[in-house]
RNA sequence: GUGGGUGUAGCUCAGUGGUUAGAGCGCCAGGUUGUGGCCCUGGAGGCCGGGGGUUCGAGUCCCCUCACUCACCCCA
């Protein structure tokens, strides 16, 4: 069939856009008092920048791209992240040129992984996030933990529980991962197969394992390893937490996903979504711009599933109602029909939000049309009106009419358009 | 990638193997002169997800497939 999607994507359609420019406006003006600025970056790139920046060995390069070979014979992969591209434009435009750090955010940004779908994981999904670049001070990452808990919190949520771990650095985590390896060799029989995979290849995604809990728990912990830099980090960042008064639970499981990690790892969940309970996650990640070939560039951000967000607000009731309404419908009676686009176009060129009907419905069909729009007047447009060059303006919430010359009624009609719906309560 | 559940109208769902497959909501029209929501009447809209099989006969039973969904893995 021609008109189905493919597997794991969604179609977004009104009234839910309203709901996502809301969202979107929302994360806009967070961004903007915290000094953080847009960038846009290909949905495609290289697919070398996804294996070395995100990491050989992890699950999303391993088995969940999307890689396709242009006509150039270049292997191609759609972006299943964010941060790497951004670390890639930072260098590619000389960002480091600029007074630093950078701060960056991207919204709505679509991600791409071949995953099996299920409620709230599919294949193209959208992504808020943000990287600041070019300072490893605990502070920024403080901020940007604020910034996301703001963002989510002017949204409606309420119920979101953070988790923090460190999980060093070049200088440390080489000894810590001994430890870990040895730890984990002597407990071979009580690993599935996976685990004993990940012992060679990646032996920190060991504690990620959900079926042995109590292995990962009595596993020893990055956090007792950590050089004094790291250290003094960590501390640095649960300090300034709770200078800021934002609660978090330190989880030495925690590890997370994606390879250039380093130092701070966090990740927000959220009670009502289910078995994907990760609303939001991100970290540090200092190596990253080397990796790709470019100076040291410490940075640390975020990414944030915006469906998974409204599937939270769903979740707690607090959707906001998604306005579709509009401020004037012109209602033409028969000998007045082609007066009605001009005057709806007179009325949009003064930035009023006006329809008319377009089935050529009878006079009492394109009332209830209006009523059912929602819009908040009627503006007749008869004959006699027409001769009086006038209109009858009726407020269909108040049911109140009164006659409005044509040359005020733009004036008329925006004065007492109402503001409403997830737009303007933003 | 593994396992369970579910696929019937735009949406939410009825429908013992037996005529022409239904309801509510939504959509369109009408309810007489130029006034909406509520109400009343009518209408449109279905390859019953797709394919194969069993049967005199399949929306209903069986197999395959696709999709959705829940769990696992992992993530946002």
């Amino acid at each position: 069939m021609l008109t189905s999607r493919p597997r794991g994507t969604a179609d977004i359609v009104p009234p839910d856009t309203a709901r996502w420019q809301w969202l979107e406006s929302l994360a806009r003006d967070v961004c903007r008092v915290y000094g953080y600025f847009e960038i846009r970056t290909p949905t495609f790139e290289h697919s070398e920048l996804f294996h070395r920046g995100v990491g050989d060995t992890s699950d999303i390069v391993e088995k969940e791209t999307y890689t396709f070979e242009d006509r150039g014979k270049r292997s191609l992969t759609l972006r299943p992240e964010g941060t790497a591209s951004v670390v890639r434009a930072y260098l590619e435009n000389g960002l480091h040129n600029r007074p630093q750090p950078v701060k960056l955010y991207y919204l709505s940004l679509p991600i791409f992984r071949y995953e099996k779908p299920q409620a709230g994981r599919l294949r193209e999904h959208h992504q808020f996030g943000v990287e600041a670049l070019g300072s490893d001070d605990p502070h920024l990452d403080a901020e940007v933990i604020a910034l996301s808990l703001d963002f989510v919190r002017r949204a409606g949520l309420t119920q979101l529980d953070l988790r923090l771990n460190s999980i060093g650095c070049p200088a440390c985590r080489p000894r810590y991962r001994e430890v870990l390896v040895e730890y984990y060799r002597g407990h071979t029989g009580e690993m599935c197969a996976d685990c004993r995979r990940r012992l060679e290849r990646n032996p920190l995604r060991l504690l990620d394992c959900k079926t042995d809990r109590a292995l990962a728990a009595a596993a020893p912990r990055s956090l007792d390893f950590l050089c004094e830099a790291c250290r003094a980090h960590f501390d640095g960042l649960k300090a300034a937490l709770e200078e800021l008064g934002i609660g978090y639970t330190v989880d030495p499981t925690l590890v997370r996903g994606l390879d250039y990690y380093t130092r701070t790892v966090f990740e927000f969940t959220h009670g009502a979504l289910g078995a994907q309970n990760a609303l939001f996650g991100g970290g540090r990640y200092d190596g990253l711009a080397e990796t790709l070939g470019g100076p040291r560039v410490p940075g640390v951000g975020f990414g944030l599933g915006m469906e998974r967000l409204l599937g939270a607000l769903a979740g707690e009731g607090r959707l906001p109602e998604a306005e579709t309404g509009v401020t004037a419908f012109v209602i033409a009676a028969d000998g007045a029909r082609a007066r009605a686009l001009p005057l709806v176009q007179r009325l949009r060129a003064a930035g009023v939000a006006a329809d008319m009907d377009f089935l050529d419905r009878s006079f009492r069909a394109q009332f209830k049309a209006a009523a059912r729009y929602p819009a908040h007047f009627a503006v007749i447009l008869g004959e006699a009106e027409l001769a009086a060059g006038a209109a009858a303006v009726k407020d269909l919430e108040r049911g109140v009419q009164e006659t409005v010359p044509l040359d005020d009624l733009a004036e008329y009609l925006r004065r007492r358009a109402p503001r409403s719906g997830p737009q303007a309560g933003a």
